[in-house]
DNA sequence: GCGCCGCTTCATTTTTTATTGAAATCTTTT
DNA sequence: AAAAGATTTCAATAAAAAATGAAGCGGCGC
């Protein structure tokens, strides 16, 4: 059977069940609510990451690290989102990367597992430093580029176009500033 | 002749340089330094576009209307761009929507003219309202929607999870008053 | 009111991006 | 060092997003 999905993936509810609460939890509640809850808070992440052009298998994940009591394999990950490995190596890689997730050693188990990052504030530090200072900085490359063509222009039209050059620059040192400054005030 | 590109829209040059300048500027510098360097300003809009989730054909329109130093009709745009009207209805529509650009007339013209809003801290804060907030309002909806599944969890597990759910409210709150404070602090 | 011009909409096509799964690589265990 | 297990990579496929252009709308001048 191929999987299907529609806002939000569709977990496997019998053995996330069993593999993620050591049997405990099977019959303490409705059947579906912790799925649910995991699901909804999964979405929140999807959304997100969509909103700040992130794969949505990424969000999926981070959702999933989220809300989970206790680290997770890349195999359980798999099995509870019905995920391929690729999705899932690369997911993992990309969290990893803007260090959104945290590799912790589970006694007894051989491969690692993982963990979400609990300070939002290092996820979205994490997150500017490796998509957004990267563009930041072609940009910055770009606009000197413009500089040297402006400077070739008859200086009549040069004020114009440097003005606007200048504003954009402008434009760009205000991120530079403004980003960390924000990050700053996330205090969670 | 089917249109290419790469890198930035190219532009038909020579129909570019007549439209735009009264025919002035046609032999006053370099034959292509003032395309070169709308291209490269457009480029740099762009990329800024992709970065936000804004299609490229958005940022090419606002790039060209930001260097341009009269006010453009769609026509105009059109055809320096290269791209079909769909596209250019659209873009300016999408533009008009977060107020990044304006029309005005143009005496004479019968059709609308448009502008770059010349204020990017007005341009980004539509951008915000438009683009953000409503993202940022249905996540609430969906806290509301998780805390009610929460309470019907048994009571020892309701606390970890009420707990995950306290902190991403918070993250939202965070966002809803960090957002107006960062376009405030933009002084262009 | 009629026809024209410019704009918008929308079904279709194209392009881009993400997902998949099998093969290659690297790791640990025996 | 061999074997098994886990992860990464990558070429193929599937899904999503954007561009296109023809058909439809609406206002303006005649």
């Amino acid at each position: 059977m191929k999987s299907f999905r529609c806002a939000g993936r569709l977990r496997a509810i019998e053995s996330a069940e069993t593999e993620s609460n050591n049997g405990k939890a099977a019959l303490s509640s409705q059947p579906g609510t912790r799925e649910l809850i995991e699901r909804e808070v999964g979405e929140v992440f999807v959304r997100a990451a969509r909103l700040v052009g992130v794969p949505r298998s990424v969000g999926d994940i981070f959702g999933l690290l989220y809300v989970s009591s206790e680290p997770l394999s890349m195999e359980q990950i798999r099995t509870r989102l019905d995920m391929s490995l690729g999705s899932a190596s690369q997911g993992l890689r990309q969290l990893r990367a803007f260090r959104a997730i945290k590799v912790v050693d589970v006694p007894g188990e051989r491969r690692g597992h993982f963990v979400a990052e609990p300070s939002f504030r290092r996820l979205v530090s994490g997150f500017i430093q490796e998509e957004i200072r990267p563009h930041l900085e072609s940009g910055q490359e770009r606009l000197e580029r413009i500089r040297e063509l402006v400077a070739r222009m008859p200086p009549e039209e040069q004020a114009f176009y440097r003005k606007k050059v200048d504003q954009l620059e402008k434009l760009h040192r205000t991120g530079d500033r403004l980003l960390p400054m924000l990050v700053s005030l996330i205090k969670i």
